[in-house]
DNA sequence: CCTGCGAAACTGTGATCACAATCGGCCTAC
DNA sequence: GTAGGCCGATTGTGATCACAGTTTCGCAGG
């Protein structure tokens, strides 16, 4: 019943590692904010499987760490809702996605993403429309190439790039917490799909509106881009979700 | 010049006890479960000055037990945006409301809590209809008597019975957190202007809407107790929470 | 063979200690 | 009198340990 392939906490195969030598620039960093980082950028990309408990200590020990920073990085996701405790066991996991919660993350998205782009758009420059077209690049090869993960790392630094250019840390701060919590569902989606060609043309929809400066140019592309990616999980990801929900 | 009498930390003057006996029902609640409440009701009605530090364990301290839970409690809120850790520092304090930050509150809110409004109204009973005429009753009387603490605790209460018969766990998720941002601002104002009289129209509005089962005017009437309670934040409270925004 | 039952392992939680960094105040030198 | 430096106090961080609750697995009894 469910039982779910998902080796997550019995070893660090999901790839959920501390990376140590990374951007070189903070290389003071508390340790407690590398397990965050790692652990986050596992939940976005997707490589960690809903609906499956984990525990401090085993991931403390994949990461060579002692449990107190896993726990605090932990506590962090789960005020994020990226990662949820079980009231009764106490114990954690990463949330189930069901039909409801995907339709409320999909307005929510619909309503705050499309604004900041919008803002992005207003205070754009040439630095960042050649850096969007960059990473947009990166996302077509990774389509191109099939290879889920990158897409999921490449549309998210696209998106968030552009969002973090709109200089709104209260409004980017909900997006982040959005993109984490869909994280893991899109990567359950993405793995029987795998035809997300669609969202480029979004793409270069806002970038086509960032080059002839139209703020709602872009913001329409984003909403576009939000609403086509968040239909399609809701078309396939609800069934499969909702069965598995209860434990 | 906002010399400010909280001495939080040094005591607990400020309120912020675990106080125990609450509702009888979750007596087994952790430690650092009720350290967050105590710390985000402090928050939220407004009994912690922004811009001020505090220390892990003097908080610890004044509540009587470990610097761990508290710690917890504080990572929690930190991540909620509720509290602020200087990155140098590495030292927490109440982050200081800038303009920029308010507006930024005041749209967010603006789109995610009308929507609870709304999806509350779509689902209204006698029971809740009956609730929120106590509670508005309850924010009346604090407002004819001053008593700015009570205002605030039972217009939150207000807002978020209504919110919660919504059933967006995701969405109120959000909403809590912008009220966990604005909280200390409120007060701040609050103790200068004192007048929000006017709020009351749009709760006893959301009423009449709640009770002739127009979930359109629920929304309207929750839109705009938004608007002009932000509005009255913008227009009094930014002046002094820049020039007190640095340290 | 199946069902209870009990012990061992494992879970999160919280306390305590150790440590490096920082902030504070005090003293000295100019 | 003021600037500079030193030393103690306090800070957050992380590790380790202790403890209670839960789960899980093995073993004995039916």
């Amino acid at each position: 019943m469910a039982h779910c392939d998902h080796n997550w906490g019995s070893r660090e195969s999901t790839g959920v590692t501390i990376s140590g030598t990374e951007t070189g620039a903070a290389s003071r960093l508390a340790i407690h904010d590398q397990v965050y980082a790692s652990l986050r950028d596992a939940l976005i990309t997707g490589r960690i499987a809903p609906g499956l408990g984990v525990s401090l200590r085993s991931l403390a020990a994949g990461l060579g760490v002692s449990p107190m920073p896993v726990r605090d990085a932990v506590r962090r996701l789960a005020a994020e809702r990226a990662l949820a405790i079980n009231p009764a066991n106490k114990r954690l996991s990463v949330p189930s996605l069901t039909a409801d919660r995907l339709e409320q993350l999909a307005l929510a998205r619909s309503l705050i993403e499309p604004e900041l782009a919008q803002r992005a758009a207003e205070r754009s420059d040439a630095a960042l429309i050649s850096r969007l077209k960059q990473l947009d690049g990166t996302v077509d090869r990774a389509l191109a190439e099939g290879d889920v993960g990158r897409y999921m790392a490449a549309n998210h630094a696209f998106h968030f790039t552009l969002y973090r250019h709109g200089r709104a840390e209260v409004l980017l701060t909900l997006a982040d917490s959005l993109w984490l919590q869909i994280g893991p569902f899109m990567r359950v989606v993405f793995g029987r799909i795998g035809t997300l060609g669609l969202a480029a043309d979004h793409h270069l929809a806002a970038l086509e509106g960032l080059q002839q400066r139209d703020p709602m140019a872009v913001r329409r592309a984003i909403a576009a881009d939000i609403a086509m990616g968040m239909d399609a999980l809701q078309a396939e990801g609800v069934s499969q979700s909702t069965d598995a929900a209860e434990d």
